[in-house]
DNA sequence: AGCACGCCGACT
DNA sequence: GTCGGCGTGCTC
């Protein structure tokens, strides 16, 4: 009889730790929590298996302190899911089930979810209870009509033949009403003709792993595309899992959802929940129709899984930055390999990775070219050439004019600027001195209205100095210009319009819902704002787009900044115009020859991931590079690079990988540690997996003088 | 990652 | 004499 557990718990350690099962314990599933003793403290691992002796001494190991049997074991579908992201992320597998894992249910506390429903189990339909327990029978009977509130027993006194009913595995108790019969879902609009094609296509790989890039212009109906084929997996009792990329859009479609399929389950996951909404959702999960959440919702349990769609598979909010560096769209597509279904990814601007991978052949492309309402013309896009036309405070004449314009129709203008903050810099117009992060390469951005020069990098932030540090000039200047300048400057222009400025320093995460009515409200004439503008919102009655200041990613050596500029402009331009009335879009330009324009005016997005991908062909680039970030703190720039070196040295030589030298890497002066950064690079997965196993056990056994070291895998790597 | 143990500088 | 800085090592 197996004596010992073993458990994965949340350390930065990958291995598991034995400890000893109660004498009267049986084997434990694999998946069940425990709480241990761990170190001085306490914490709640997941038993992966019991054996039946361990190697580690027996006067060593301690006792598991309990068994959490108020929650389910891990369901085998995350445990495999969490095995597959501990390879491929090289990251402990207690840390990603700890992530994967609702907080609350890792809490050790006792857990008593919502359960208000009693319904029949497959067995309690068919349960002969014995004739005298009549009470049992009349609740049986009753259950086999439909469930039974917990309020309505209790006023019955029904709640002790409702106890011996569950204990004899008849009945259980859940928190949603199960649907009996649920009535076929609503009709949406007629199919488009793109959209027919795109079902058919993705219709017979229903019941195995495929992936599907749905590149759909803005207005194409993608989203009516998912709801017919979640429609259909549902008839076959299939469940499907849907994620978006922020919670901001979760309420909307959740409601378009539940809509479409009145009396189905429908649940949200997000971290917008409180920690008990977020564990009764988790754990009513497996009996639902339809999951709806953001990344984290990847890591759900749902045994009849039938579909995967990823919208707006570009985004980047589906890569997590901290900790367990994941991206759920890859996590959804290794998921979707496991349960075997088909996994489907969808966006107006694919990323190029994805694209790539369509035109190789290992996704299927699906295209809708046409708007689901043909008479809503994609807006025409106009070039305003900065290197001929005068501007005030950055904004040409032509830019101001269109502006009153709409303003004068009583329409709505968006004005997208990819800086935050008053302005760029502050600097000294007498010795030339800028503003500089103590802590990094960057430069402060000058934040008027919080009175703070903030580095937008490693978070950094000082009072505005009165004098320049350098040579004592009382007059600094701020230089260029970001959204809070561009408020001012705007309703010093428009007077008499209302104007919101929305970017990382407005927008606290609920503020999105109260905006989305203000503008739909018409309390808004224009609407100035970064990057946040380019996500999935719609504002039927903008007309006009303004778009400033996209030059320092045009000719960026980073290409990604230039895709991720092309997506953004796709994104707000396709947001511009109503049904009725075509948009307009102005791009205030110094380069307006760049290819990425002529692309944008015919609203070829396509063509443009062609280009770029052909581009890196041609200077013998891969369509995307793989990388890992090996990190290193210590207490003096020199060990932390002393440490790289060596590092760098140890490094088997692996055929097309590329080894950078280290190089100090900014990060806020915490614990007096400085940091440094080694990259590692390579177009090959394969290469690169390779070459983090030989280097890894290298390095662990290298006893470095660091404080920390950490390998950061991009989530494009694996 | 936490958290303790342990060894050298400025303090009631 | 000790309080406390962070270097080192351990967690079944």
């Amino acid at each position: 009889m197996p004596s010992i557990a073993r458990v994965a718990l949340d350390t930065p350690l990958s291995r598991l730790f034995d400890y000893r099962l109660p004498d009267s314990s049986r084997p434990l599933p694999a998946g069940t929590l425990v709480e241990v003793p761990f170190g001085r403290s306490r914490q709640v691992g997941v038993v992966l298996d019991c054996v039946d002796d361990s190697p580690v001494a027996d006067d060593k190991l301690k006792a598991l302190l309990r068994v959490l049997d108020d929650r389910p074991p891990v369901a085998p579908d995350i445990l495999k899911l969490a095995r597959f992201c501990a390879d491929y992320y090289h990251h402990p597998l207690g840390a990603i089930l700890a992530a994967a894992l609702p907080p609350r249910l890792r809490a050790a506390t006792p857990f008593q979810a919502d359960t208000p429903w009693l319904v029949p189990t497959a067995a309690g339909l068919h349960a002969e209870p014995s004739p005298r327990a009549r009470g049992q029978r009349a609740l049986l009977d009753a259950l086999k009509s439909g469930p039974l509130a917990r309020e309505a027993l209790r006023a019955n006194q029904q709640m002790r033949h409702a106890a011996t009913v569950v204990a004899a595995g008849w009945a259980t108790w859940t928190r949603a009403v199960p649907a009996q019969d649920a009535p076929p879902a609503t009709a949406g609009p007629r199919l488009t003709a793109d959209q027919v094609v795109a079902l058919d296509a993705i219709r017979p790989a229903f019941d195995r792993f495929s992936v599907h890039l749905v590149h759909g212009v803005t207005g194409s109906g993608k989203t009516e595309l998912y709801l017919h084929m979640i429609a259909e997996r549902l008839l076959a009792g299939r469940q499907s899992l849907v994620l978006i990329p922020e919670i901001a859009l979760t309420p909307q479609l959740e409601g378009h959802f539940r809509t479409r399929f009145p009396g189905r389950r429908i649940i949200a996951l997000h971290s917008g929940l409180s920690e008990k909404e977020r564990a009764e959702n988790w754990l009513a999960a497996p009996d639902c129709d339809v999951l709806l959440g953001t990344r984290l919702a990847v890591f759900t349990p749902l045994p009849r899984l039938g579909l995967i769609v990823v919208d707006e598979e570009h985004d980047g909010s589906y890569k997590q930055q901290d900790g367990l560096r994941y991206s759920a769209r890859d996590v959804a597509i290794a998921r979707g390999k496991q349960a075997g279904v088909p996994v489907v990814l969808g966006s107006a601007t694919p990323s190029l990775e994805s694209y790539s991978q369509a035109l190789a052949g290992r996704y299927q492309l699906h295209t809708l070219a046409a708007r689901a309402h043909p008479e809503a013309r994609l807006p025409d896009i106009e070039l305003a050439d900065l290197r001929h036309l005068p501007q005030d405070n950055g904004l040409t004449r032509l830019a101001v004019h269109a502006l009153a314009d709409t303003l004068a129709r009583g329409e709505q203008s968006l004005v997208f600027l990819n800086r935050r903050g008053y302005a760029p810099a502050l600097y000294c117009p007498s010795c030339a001195w800028v503003a500089p992060c103590p802590h990094c390469s960057a430069r402060l951005v000058l934040h008027r209205r919080a009175h703070r020069l903030r580095c937008h990098h490693c978070g950094f932030g000082m009072p505005i100095p009165q004098t320049c540090p350098s040579c004592g000039n009382p007059d600094l200047k701020p230089l260029g210009h970001g959204t809070q300048k561009l408020e001012e400057t705007l309703g010093a222009l428009l007077p008499q319009a209302r104007i919101r400025r929305i970017d990382r320093d407005t927008m606290l995460p609920r503020a999105w819902a109260a905006l989305g009515e203000a503008v739909h409200a018409r309390e808004v004439d224009i609407l100035v704002g970064t990057q946040m503008l380019a996500k999935g919102h719609d504002f039927p009655d903008m007309t006009f787009a303004l778009i400033l200041d996209t030059d320092g990613a045009l000719y960026s050596p980073d290409f990604r900044a230039t895709e991720r500029l092309f997506a953004q402009l796709m994104q707000v331009a396709g947001r511009a115009g109503r049904a009725d009335k075509p948009g307009r879009v102005l791009i205030q330009t110094a380069f307006p020859d760049h290819p990425l324009f002529r692309y944008l005016q015919r609203h070829d997005y396509a063509g443009y991931a062609r280009e770029l991908l052909a581009e890196r062909r041609r200077l013998d680039l891969p369509p995307f590079t793989r990388q890992v970030l090996l990190r290193a703190e210590a207490t003096t720039m020199d060990a932390a690079l002393a440490f790289l070196q060596r590092a760098a040295a140890n490094v088997p030589a692996t055929p097309g990988v590329a080894v950078f030298t280290p190089t100090p890497a900014p990060m806020p002066r915490i614990a007096n540690l400085e940091r440094a950064q080694l990259l590692v690079q390579s177009p090959s997965r394969q290469a690169l997996q390779t070459f983090v196993r030989d280097w890894r056990p290298r390095l662990e056994a290298h006893k470095p003088r660091v404080a920390r070291w950490s390998l950061d895998i991009d989530p494009l790597v694996f």
